[in-house]
DNA sequence: CATGAATGAGGATTCATTCAT
DNA sequence: AATGAATGAATCCTCATTCAT
């Protein structure tokens, strides 16, 4: 019996920047490092969140802390590095939660349809531990070539490879429909970010999120099944 | 029985700038006019599918004509108003081609399942022709409070609408389950969005673009049905 | 019996600049000419009022006319020529006023008292049918090196002068006590240009202006005579 | 015997800005600063000086220094801002030199006439203490209602407010007509003005500054006295 | 004569980035 | 390492004036 996590995420996220990743402790001097860096990266989540990251200037992240214009020098090189740096934090849960959401070969079109809610359910409790940088997320453009657009296609190309994957496997265990796999991860992808920004953004289906989020896994699992 | 374009789009779309709607002939420093007018236009349509509506600047699209700066003012005021009367030209198409499509009362489900292939295939054929535009609008932030990000939303309601309506008389027809439909039609509008992202901006599905999006509707069809 | 008029004002006003001297009768052109010179002043004079001289645009000026923007160029040269003409109808009512103003050689302390109230009873209906332009002369800045700011200064002087001449009589006949002539005018239009503003911009002191002015000149008179 | 400045000129003035009260040494840093300070304060007072508040641009005073374009928003906000600086040193020496003059209730009609006489003396010398802003000040428009103009009028108002509340005490002691204060008031520093005006800007009666002065408060003296 | 489209110089302001301290 | 003053390119916008029609 395969068990093990549900993709290796790793290899679609590449390097995320990995700052202190030893385990030593820090000298007083790397401390006060840290904290800077924490400064700087809440300011710039709120900042981003708050003027949306195009309009986000470097000065607008700095006045929220208390640090100097060219101390932001020392840590990162522009804007859209720190905005790597916020995605990386993301990028280490979903890899962390879709991890741990062992798959099992799924014995029924049943157990295949309660490994999809599960999934669902998982990105959505990680989505809400980082409402923030989704709605930075959904909330922005894709595909100029700025390195900007490039991360945020970056992360929906992830939970489209996710969904992908699942499909593949319903398909191969004859659960459901030979369907074009891509085709149907981005048909979901795309609904499943459009629902985002409706309830993270604009405050819209706030009653009853898990019932919500379950029709829609239901609609898609019917629309696709064999 | 009866009979009608599906839906009054100049409710949701308002008054489209219409210019030179008189039939005198226009004088050769009118044509003149028109001329620039137009060159401005292309330019402004061009500079924005480059660079992004937000990262260009006024100076770029005149850089494209050649004309001076001021006379950039003459025709518009600001950048948002150039964008708005481009989308004009789109909104029109929109309201037309949907008033075309004239639908009867579905006599079964099965007609209502073509009914809702006419309108995916006539939207396909809309943004065939605006292409560029559509570029513009499916890859653009949305959810910060300019002007510009207003009219994106705004052309992502119209589309919501038309959907949301069709849904709902599926509904009370019997033909679909009695979901929500504001959901449905967000859901649906939210892949369609990601496939034409893919399918114009990234130039994938190319092959086979009717076979595609008749799968789309079948997919939505059967996840819905009663 | 010395009769004349109080002062030659000609002298000092110089070459106000005179269109449609003659007296011959008008054709169509040019009746159609001297309607759209007319359009134009009265629109400058609103608009000098509203925004001030200095910040009133020429095009401010057409818009408040039926022109073109060229057409402004075929009557003035710019805007301080337009100021100019303004002008030169307060000097002629100004030059008239006082030339009627007879003035005998007075025989009295009295007599010359009352000649000054009565010069100034006549500046203050001159203001009053000129109202727009004189806020528009009190509010502005003089001092500078502009055309305008010279044609400012030019009126005071006329007035400063006028005030001068009598002065000097009223010294010559043994009435003042020897002041500098030159002096004593200043201080007496200074106190009456801050008194103009008070009334005419500031809106001040509307409730008995002939007590006011007569208080301003029982004033100085009283503070002046021998 | 009640002894006190004549007026509290910081109840009109409001808080004057306030830089550097502090006494500990300056970094090399700071003194550069401030320097800089310095540089655009002199500018500003120069450009101002030549083609007055309105015509100058903030580019005329960078031009007199050395410093680049988006050095004087470190320093400034706008325009009027320098502006309200410059002015706020002479509110400060007119405080200082009103609040040096002391009073006493005025035991005769000719004790209240010294007092006038050295009231005049002391703005004298303040006037030529600040002799450029000063000019700026008597050839400004005012009543229009910019920033500036509003700053323009306040100067006068302090002026006046001073004069009324003299005169008013003039005539509580018997020693002055019941005439109407603030109409007294305008009146003198309407004719200061000009007599300012004349002064610095056009340069006359350089000859005997003094006695002229004191001329006018004789003059304003004898008309006003009981 | 009259028009009004076009021009382009000129002014304000912002901001990423550098570098001396 | 940290600072923050200084820079100057880039952008938006206005407006007097010209000139072909």
């Amino acid at each position: 019996m395969e068990r093990s996590g549900l993709i290796n995420l790793n290899d679609l996220i590449g390097s995320a920047t990995d700052i202190n990743k030893s385990n030593e402790p820090m000298t007083r001097r790397e401390k006060s490092k840290a904290e800077k860096l924490q400064q700087i990266r809440s300011a710039a989540l709120l900042v981003f969140l708050e003027k949306g990251y195009h309009k986000a200037a470097i000065s607008d992240i700095l006045r929220y802390t208390n640090l100097a214009r060219g101390t932001f020098y020392l840590y990162y090189q522009d804007k859209s590095q720190i905005f790597d740096d916020l995605l990386a934090d993301l990028y280490k849960d979903i890899t962390l939660s879709l991890g741990q959401l062992e798959i099992e070969n799924q014995k029924s079109k049943k157990a295949f349809y309660e490994q999809l809610k599960n999934l669902a359910r998982t990105l959505l409790d990680v989505f809400r531990r980082h409402e923030k940088l989704v709605i930075i997320l959904v909330s922005s453009s894709i595909g100029r070539d700025s390195v900007f657009d490039r991360r945020v296609e970056g992360f929906y190309e992830i939970l489209t490879e996710v969904i992908r994957v699942l499909a593949s496997r319903g398909i191969e265990s004859g659960y459901l429909k030979p369907h074009n796999t891509l085709l149907l991860s981005r048909l979901l992808i795309g609904g499943l970010k459009e629902f985002i920004f409706q309830w993270l953004v604009k405050k819209r289906y706030t009653d009853d999120l898990e019932a919500e989020i379950e029709s829609i896994v239901f609609i898609f699992m019917k629309g696709v099944e064999q």
